[in-house]
DNA sequence: TAATAATGTTAGATTAGTCTAAATATAAAG
DNA sequence: CTTTATATTTAGACTAATCTAACATTATTA
């Protein structure tokens, strides 16, 4: 399950974001160019790089063609997602850190080389399913657990969802969130959706009725 | 007070391995091949690392002479040891790490940067003052705190102390101190010594009295 | 104190990751 | 279906960290 070869810092960078960059569409693919911007490097060095993921079975890969994940590079890839997102959780719900500050510290955390510490962060932590920004953790034998997430915007009238995440995570709008009362997993009944502009009218925990912009909408991921 | 420029993993690893070199001698400072078998590498790559380490001012050095840590270089180490030893602290108190697994993992979570996540992670672990093996933790400011440490054969009879530390931290002994119920602040009075063998009858306690071996005293650190 | 041993440095090579400039292949537009 | 624009790769160079083999200096000891 673990993977064969230990790889740099700096492979593993490249794995996860050509993960990141395919998830993006349909055909789960990537260019040199999108892995270039992402990774803030310049396309010759990109090009030296596939050429040695591809070496090591991690890629699929043809010159001038476009690149994908093999089976194995996508389980590295997942397993940093999972080390990166239950760093964050330890992060924002242990060390108090805001949501917008966890990413940044995450990136550095999530290569540290112990699946032990993995194991026992994620025991300690609780066996979260999601992280601070409410995307899904992987589990440890790499299977992403994705669930149909829609913005509340998207949610019928008369439906209930859950909070999941937010798609902003600006200051501001966490401080609002905060202020109102709503974060992870709080319930949300959608009573009435406004045609004219997009607000919502919708309760938290049954009684408390309130309205609110479609900005706001746009930015509250939910499941229902 | 934080390091002016950033340094690689190995920079800051040569500069803990030439701190912990020095502290052991009179004359703070260390040598080449000393630092060679510590890294695990050999003598011409450290003179290589001990002149770029000259350059920025963080050891003084002359050809052939022996090393020392200038201030700065002093100061980037101290705060390396204060990652390290905060880390093994979590490793320990929150995920249930031994104390002789603690290293490894710390070894490699001692280079995170990140001021605020250190600021953080001290004031979640209550501000501990020593790591897991009883070594002092240096505050924010680059101070180590050195308390005056002995071994337990040495303590006099009819003396009490506490336990801060061990020196071996083998499987074997830290099972042999869990067992008889001693660990980091167990206090501990001498009531006799054995010159024969040089064992202790000590009361851990004050009512529950037992008989170590000297073998056993020397590898107890303790403060009176 | 001169010979020998131990320690340290130079020289030159290697690998990983990066770059710029030039060449080549693919895609887009007329 | 050519031409032009865009994307990608090759070539060649650079830095950091490492190595071995050869050379130089310092320390030891006979």
């Amino acid at each position: 399950m673990k993977p064969v070869v230990q790889l740099s810092f700096t492979e593993e960078n490249y794995l996860k974001a050509i993960f990141s960059l395919s998830e993006r569409n349909e055909s789960f693919d990537t260019s040199t160019s999108e892995i270039a911007d992402r990774i803030k490097t310049k396309p010759p060095t990109v090009t030296d790089m596939l050429r040695k993921l591809t070496e090591k079975k991690l890629i699929s890969y043809e010159k001038y063609k476009r690149i994908q994940l093999t089976k194995a590079g996508k389980q590295v890839a997942i397993l940093i997602v999972r080390k990166h997102r239950l760093w964050e959780v330890f992060l924002h719900d242990k060390l108090e850190f805001a949501w917008d500050e966890v990413h940044e510290v995450a990136e550095q955390l999530e290569h540290i080389q112990s699946e032990q510490l993995i194991q026992r962060l994620e025991k300690y932590l609780g066996f979260p399913q999601y992280d601070p920004h409410g995307d899904p953790i992987p589990s440890a034998s790499g299977e992403l657990n994705e669930i149909k997430r829609t913005i509340l915007s998207e949610v019928q009238e008369g439906k209930a969802c859950q909070v999941v995440g937010v798609k902003d995570s600006s200051t501001l709008f966490l401080q609002y969130l905060q202020q109102i009362n709503v974060g992870i997993g709080t319930k949300i009944k959608v009573i009435e959706k406004i045609p004219f502009d997009g607000s919502l009218k919708i309760t938290l925990k049954r009684d408390h009725q309130l309205s609110v912009s479609k900005k706001f909408c746009d930015n509250v991921l939910v499941t229902c």
